[in-house]
DNA sequence: CCACATTCTTGATCTGCGTCAAAGTTTACG
DNA sequence: CGTAAACTTTGACGCAGATCAAGAATGTGG
């Protein structure tokens, strides 16, 4: 998910994705990588779904490019978004047959997959990995948590910030652009409507206070997606973040 | 968090607590409980706060009885739960030396802890315990997804009906009732203020829903906090779950 | 280059929940 | 046992965000 441990990972692994480094940073081994009989390449086109919440699921994977969601869905047709798949995020838990969430790929997506089973004995001949493994599902829980308070207790403009902060904050990463005052410019991954699912609010809503902020001057819009933020202390402020601690401390 | 795979460690646990078994379940060792030396108990009176965010953390432990709370709160003063730590869950990370929320005992609690570094060691040379980490760590994670959804999408009163449904579960699981039809009773561990927190509601909210869920014969209630449901069905309706799928599938 | 589908924006109106206020109930303590 | 503190309930009212509705912008395939 979006957070800052999971992405500097992507850093480590360089342009290298086929190499786990995502899952095996720490050891020095490559064991992941000579179980070329276990392990496989999916594509997925921008829009198709990569499994449904309870299907069976005998693969586990890491993201290599492109980005999918994790949405659970109500049966009166209510969806909630409950995690976002950046490249080098993994998928699937050790443990368990069946999927939890719907995962839909919403830009191309190419994914490096594991047989489970060979997958999880590895796993405990391994001691690195299963700490590699609990290290990153750590990092999701606190990314996870943090979103529980952006969805029980921000306005809606505080969680539009919020979103914005973060997409801004993954690309600087990704682009090791500077931290400093410039301006960042990045373009949006998610429909409204996803972000709305993301944000616990309507399409609407999310339209609506995208135009306040860039109304006020918080954001610049080229087209429908593409944001420059002049002034990323402003849009912190915004989110309800203090400047520099808070949500990014 | 609250969920049954860990409450289910309980069980394992039986009425010895000391044996750190919802750590280790799965090995036949019992080496953390050898450790004599990095070990210790630490007492809390309901309402203390065992850590605040942002402070040292020098231990990671488990609970031994009672409930603590995981909270985060916005300079503003807005808070949210993030967590309820029930007997058996587990507190703190290997590899973060700051602790990310407050944790509050909201009854007396006892928590059985471990100096940080001799545990990292210790899991390191024992595969066993990352592993079990790794899989409590990811039904924490599949709980706040879980609460993500009921946080950005439910109404008041399906909130309501969540969080008395996974209490009532919980507490069917501690003390091994039965499934069936029959009628359910438990005690609220929380103040309405304190559901309010974990709901994203405001106190009175949840006071005026848990009146209508009384009047609509979905619950009754002797005194504030003793609750019966007589019909367990209805109430997982109420909460927006299939009866027998959804949440607790 | 045009038709048609998506996606996005904006407006008008409605409503669930927050806010403010007051009073009732339970618990704790001197 | 009596008084204060903490917790809970209930009411009146307002507003943020949902809903309903209509277009505008953008993209896509023929």
């Amino acid at each position: 998910m979006l957070n800052e441990r999971s992405l500097s990972v992507t850093q480590d692994c360089g342009d290298c994705p086929i190499r786990h480094r995502a899952v095996c940073a720490r050891c020095e081994s490559d064991e992941l990588d000579r179980l070329e009989e276990i392990k496989y390449y999916r594509k997925f086109e921008a829009g198709q779904t990569v499994i449904w919440s309870g299907d069976k699921m005998d693969f586990v994977g890491s993201v290599v490019s492109g980005i999918a969601t994790l949405t659970q869905t109500m049966e009166d047709g209510r969806t909630q978004m409950v995690g976002l798949l950046l490249p080098s995020d993994f998928v699937g838990r050790p443990g368990r047959s069946t999927a939890a969430y719907d995962v839909v790929a919403t830009t191309d997506l190419v994914m490096c997959c594991f047989r489970k089973s060979p997958f999880e004995e590895l796993m405990g001949r391994t001691p690195h990995i299963a700490q590699r493994l609990l290290e990153m599902t750590l990092d999701e829980l606190d990314a996870a948590r943090e979103w529980m308070l952006v969805l029980g207790r921000k306005t809606a403009r505080e969680k539009i910030a919020s979103l914005l902060s973060i997409i801004a904050r993954r690309d600087a990463t990704l682009h090791l652009k500077s931290g400093g005052g410039g301006p960042l410019t990045f373009d949006l991954p998610l429909t409204r409507e996803a972000m709305a699912d993301y944000l616990g609010l309507t399409l609407e809503t999310v339209s609506r206070q995208i135009s306040a902020l860039k109304k006020d001057g918080v954001i610049t819009l080229e087209g429908k997606r593409h944001v420059t933020v002049p002034d990323m202390e402003r849009l912190l402020e915004e989110a309800g973040d203090d400047a520099d601690g808070g949500m990014f401390a």
